[in-house]
RNA sequence: GUGGGUGUAGCUCAGUUGGUUAGAGCGUCAGACUGUGGAUCUGAAUGUCGCCGGUUCGAGUCCGGUCACCCACCCCA
């Protein structure tokens, strides 16, 4: 009589039953496929690591949704909330055996202790691939190059990859005797949508004693809108007079005249000044991807270029560029938009068991499909065909497998498509090559 | 972390001004159908009304707390 324990999870973490994880593992294969694709190779990191090497890269905020404990042995340890850092550590500790340029990818869940939202979890995975070693806008160009076969790859069409690059507006802040103020400017630039021009206008004086005409021009490049080569003209005729924005303005205009000329549709990149990523740690390009369908549920695919990604652990300097899928967010968001194909089982094949004294009949001709790559289940029990055939159409089997007495004296297995409802008689050696033009 | 909203069977919801054993549809399971599944019919199971406590003769219905989810702020994937 021992009272029971209410199965439950904690906020913030999810359970994933099969309908669900059925497209999350596929994601993950297709990420890996677009970033091996690329040349970029896989590591992994603990999920765990000593606080002080995850704290103070991000700012107070990111130090205050840290899943931060004391182990068993009186270490200060905390839970990774993101791949970055770990990957900053990873690669100031093993940069001899590394070489540059170097190229990763790394897919694994995060923790992040922050209010929930609609598309925002405590535990998620994030899928990263950065390069690093290299500060070639070559490299930048190809991080919206991954970004875009990713989404093809995943089968999401309507999507937009934001690009901006800091350097503009750092070169203007640095022009108005700004430079140490770039935070508290970015923030405020960050509320234009909400407050309007006045009232960053004002955050801006208030927090940093910002002139009316500084605001002025900090605001005229903020509000810039435009097709890509509009922005380009005005930002050059505008800002070109800084170096520094000068070759922020360089940059963007390669990779805007490169993705196109590697093929990829102008639509799918848009040059969007008001991204400014809140992450302290960026210098150059910063990168948005946003589901024409679902904007509101957040930047989907995000990174950007980074001067000197360890300079926390150690002398040698580091710069790099790479992004991150939030793979959990852009599966709420297919799994809102009906993007996601309601199917319980990995196998296409379903073989009922027609009769029990038949069993061994049923897993050798499964197992001969499965050795040639078909997943087949094989029903457990006896049960009357036609509700063997419901559960199988139920879980999203393609074929069925029939044989009892008749097929077996006449050597042949019935074949049917569970969509169709067709189905055919055919010879028990030529049931292989009949799945395989089916599936 | 702050503010607002929601919380009744697996799912979508109904439950009159607090009043006897809490309902429907869908779904699930069994049977009609001992070799063939989306139809029909018959029957069945399932809820500590999120959880805890309070007010009351009596609470799903009122109050407080708590947990979870949704929305906004903040931040971000």
């Amino acid at each position: 009589m021992a009272d029971l324990i209410q199965p439950r999870t904690l906020k913030g973490f999810r359970d994933y039953l099969p309908q669900l994880m059925i497209p999350r593992e596929h994601l993950l294969e297709q990420a890996r496929r677009v970033y091996r694709s690329y040349g970029f190779a896989p590591i992994d990191t603990p999920a765990l690591e000593y606080t002080e090497i995850l704290l103070g890269k991000g700012g107070e905020e990111s130090d205050k949704q840290l899943y931060r404990f004391t182990d068993h042995g009186g270490r200060d340890v905390a839970l990774r909330f993101d791949l970055t850092v770990p990957f900053a550590r990873f690669a100031a500790e093993h940069m001899g055996q590394l070489g540059t340029p170097f190229k990763r990818y790394h897919m694994g869940p995060v923790w992040r202790g922050e209010n929930t939202q609609r598309g925002r979890f405590r535990e998620f995975w994030q899928c990263d691939f950065d390069t690093i070693g290299t500060t070639a806008n070559a490299a930048d160009i190809e991080v919206v190059l991954v970004i875009h076969d990713l989404f093809q790859a995943l089968g999401i069409d309507r999507f937009t990859i934001h690009v901006n690059n800091r350097l503009i507006l750092n070169g203007l802040l640095e022009e108005l005797d700004l430079a140490g103020k770039t935070k508290e400017m970015l923030i405020a630039l960050d509320k234009l949508p909400k407050i309007g021009r006045d009232g960053v206008s004002a955050v801006m004086s208030e927090k940093a004693n910002v002139t009316l005409q500084q605001a002025e021009r900090l605001l005229n490049l903020a509000e810039m809108q435009g097709t890509n080569v509009e922005i380009l003209a005005r930002l050059g005729q505008e800002f070109g007079g800084n170096a520094k924005a000068a070759e922020g303005i360089h940059r963007l205009e390669e990779l805007v005249s490169t993705v196109k000329a590697a093929g990829v549709p102008e639509d799918k990149v848009k040059l969007d000044l008001s991204i400014a990523r809140g992450l302290d740690y960026y210098t150059g390009a910063v990168y948005e991807t946003f589901l024409t369908d679902l904007p509101k549920i957040g930047s989907v695919c995000s990174g950007g270029r980074y001067d000197n990604l360890a300079k926390l652990f150690t002398k040698q300097e580091l710069p790099g560029v790479g992004a991150s899928l939030g793979l959990d967010r852009l599966l709420a968001a297919m799994e809102e938009l009906n993007l996601l194909q309601s199917v319980a089982t990995p196998a296409p094949v379903f073989v009922v068991q027609f009769d029990a004294q038949y069993l061994g009949k049923y897993q050798k001709m499964a197992r001969t499909l499965r050795a040639a790559g078909i997943g087949v289940e094989v029903y457990p029990d006896a049960k009357k065909v036609g509700q063997q055939l419901q559960f199988a159409e139920k879980r999203g089997f393609k074929i069925a497998l029939i044989a009892g007495p008749d097929e077996f004296a006449q050597g042949v297995w019935k074949i049917k498509d569970l969509a169709k409802r067709e189905e055919a008689s055919i010879p028990a050696n030529d049931v292989l090559a009949v799945l395989s033009g089916k599936l």
